[in-house]
DNA sequence: GCTGCCGGAA
């Protein structure tokens, strides 16, 4: 029995009193091989086997304690409370216990779904070790938890020392991962590695890789994988081809779509809402108005019933074309098809109203939503917040960025940058900053629109020299400035009569790998100009546009 | 216990 000698360099991970002394943070693994856990052991020594070399502390078995503590802990999962469930678990193990698979996956699913990943890879570190054993749907929480968390690299590590054999799902939540990271290469090479481990690939593995090659390599390859599938005795779904769908429709193909849609049933398919859905969108983004408008009287037609989503992608673009008349009808025409209007429905039109500067109609708008029910979320408060900015009411957009959270929805990075933005545009920075400092304290980070009303905000005031502070910390945040910032400083330079500094940032934006635009040169040629250096200023004007950068027209209201 | 595919907004 090479495995389990020699028994007295184990150490034993049960203290000899529970009751004293706490769990060690860090255990010895006792794991010989696949499926030796530290319970298995403790069998092992209590029967002749080991001839009682291996002593395990005041560890025993006591079925009684282990359904008491089941009990409890699916109770705790139940409940949601995560955090002692994990406690329990770890007294189970201490005292040698046997825990439930079930409520352990479960506790697993409640860490991950929490961004707790650690936790989660905590309980199955504690169900592995205390004997039980975690099945494939433990691990494929487990590993879907990953995922979910931006941690690809650890659910391969999962993948590959899983004690039970991957099935399907294991293999197809990895796909899915790795696709949406463009790593369509690495999800291919895995396909081979499950084909050779005897896993069939079905019809949500070729979905998941169809519209990754469609998105990576175009639908010429995607079809390739299609036939493949077909080969394999794989029947694709309507999922499949509505991702077929969209691919053909991306790359610009509207009526090769179409025909797609109509040969489906000849396939032993027929489209769902969402083919036509797909569909509709490029119709109404191509400006086919007349199409779409068939298009739904055909699905009507059809049998195919028209979802919130459909009359939502006719609503938007017909708001879009500021046809805004029109898509209150489409609205209103909604219930008799069964359809309840939703935030999506009424944004677009709120977002028409304020493009209009018809706040009134917004507000209108808004009352009408929420009368019947339908709470104005996030991208409404947004849209609103913008409004308000655009026509002078900034204080007003404050006061309901203050009211944001008391109604139930709590501001974003963009509910931010949009206020920000506004003070930042009257002159207001004092109070700019102040709303930066909150944010941070929410745990939203600035970003480069954050920073850029910023820096401008500070230039326009005549403050470079804190515009600049404000450019570096921005830096320091690990935020790469791109020209806007740039610019902004610039022009802040410019205008302070310090054009020589001003060439002197632009030469330092160049070094930072930031892509000068048109304005820039046509704020430094400007700059000059002001300075009272007209030649130096046209020698630069006519170096540019014989190079292209600039174009004269651009340059027709700068008085040199 | 029950994991993994498609369509809509600022």
């Amino acid at each position: 029995m090479d495995l389990l000698a020699p028994p007295n360099l184990l150490p034993s991970p049960f203290p000899s009193n529970p009751k004293i002394i706490p769990v060690p943070k860090v255990r010895v693994r006792v794991r010989f091989s696949t499926g030796v856990s530290i319970n298995r052991l403790r069998t092992l020594a209590s029967s002749k086997t080991l001839n009682g070399h291996l002593t395990l502390g005041s560890a025993h078995q006591d079925p009684d304690a282990d359904r008491e503590d089941n009990q409890r802990l699916q109770r705790l999962v139940r409940n949601g409370d995560l955090e002692e469930g994990l406690k329990l678990l770890e007294r189970m193990a201490f005292r040698g216990g046997i825990p439930d698979i079930i409520p352990c996956t479960s506790l697993i699913r409640g860490f991950c779904r929490a961004g707790r990943t650690a936790k989660a890879a905590r309980v199955l570190d504690l169900v592995e070790r205390s004997g039980a054993s975690p099945d494939v749907i433990t691990f494929n929480v487990m590993i879907s938890g990953y995922c979910k968390s931006g941690e690809p690299e650890l659910a391969l590590r999962l993948l590959r020392r899983m004690s039970v054999p991957p099935d399907v799902v294991t293999y197809n939540t990895i796909f899915q991962c790795l696709c949406e990271r463009r790593k369509l290469d690495k999800a291919l090479e895995l396909l081979d590695e499950m084909l050779q481990r005897g896993c069939a690939p079905d019809v949500f593995t070729y979905t998941i890789l169809i519209e990754a090659m469609c998105k990576d390599s175009g639908v010429g390859q995607a079809m390739k994988l299609l036939d493949e599938m077909h080969a394999k005795g794989c029947k694709p779904d309507v999922v499949t081809y509505n991702v077929i769908i969209n691919g053909i429709c991306k790359e610009g193909r509207l009526d090769e779509a179409i025909r797609f849609l109509n040969a489906m049933p000849s396939y032993g398919c027929n489209p769902n809402v969402i083919s036509h859905n797909i569909i509709l969108r490029s119709m109404c983004s191509t400006g086919r108005w007349m199409d779409a408008e068939k298009l739904l009287a055909d699905m009507v037609g059809k049998g195919c019933a028209p979802s919130v989503v459909t009359f939502n992608i006719l609503i938007n673009f017909l708001c879009r074309k500021g046809l805004l008349g029109r898509a209150m009808d489409v609205l209103e025409r909604m219930p008799e098809h069964g359809c309840t209007p939703n935030s999506l429905s009424y944004n677009p039109l709120l977002h028409g109203f304020c493009k209009e500067k018809k706040m009134d109609r917004a507000i209108e708008c808004l009352e009408v939503m929420v009368s019947r029910g339908c709470y104005p979320d996030i991208v409404t408060y947004n849209t609103l917040l913008t409004a308000l900015c655009k026509v002078g009411k900034v204080d007003v957009a404050v006061e309901l960025l203050s009211q944001l959270g008391s109604k139930g929805c709590n501001p974003v990075l963009i509910s931010y940058n949009t206020v920000i933005d506004g003070l930042s545009k009257v002159g207001n920075t004092e109070k700019a900053f102040e709303l930066l400092r909150e944010m941070k304290t929410k745990g939203l980070h600035p970003d480069i629109i954050t920073y850029a009303s910023l820096v401008a905000g500070l230039s326009r005031e005549g403050k470079v020299r804190e515009a600049i502070k404000v450019f570096h910390e921005m830096q320091d945040d690990g935020i790469r400035p791109n020209a806007i910032t740039c610019n902004s400083i610039i022009l802040g330079l410019c205008k302070a009569r310090q054009t020589d500094q001003a060439i002197d940032f632009y030469a330092d934006m160049v070094s930072l790998g930031c892509m000068p635009t048109e304005s820039t040169y046509t704020i430094l040629i400007e700059g000059l100009a002001y300075e009272g250096m007209s030649e130096e200023a046209l020698e630069l004007l006519s170096e540019l546009c014989s190079r292209g950068v600039v174009k004269k027209t651009s340059m027709q209201n700068v008085k040199v």
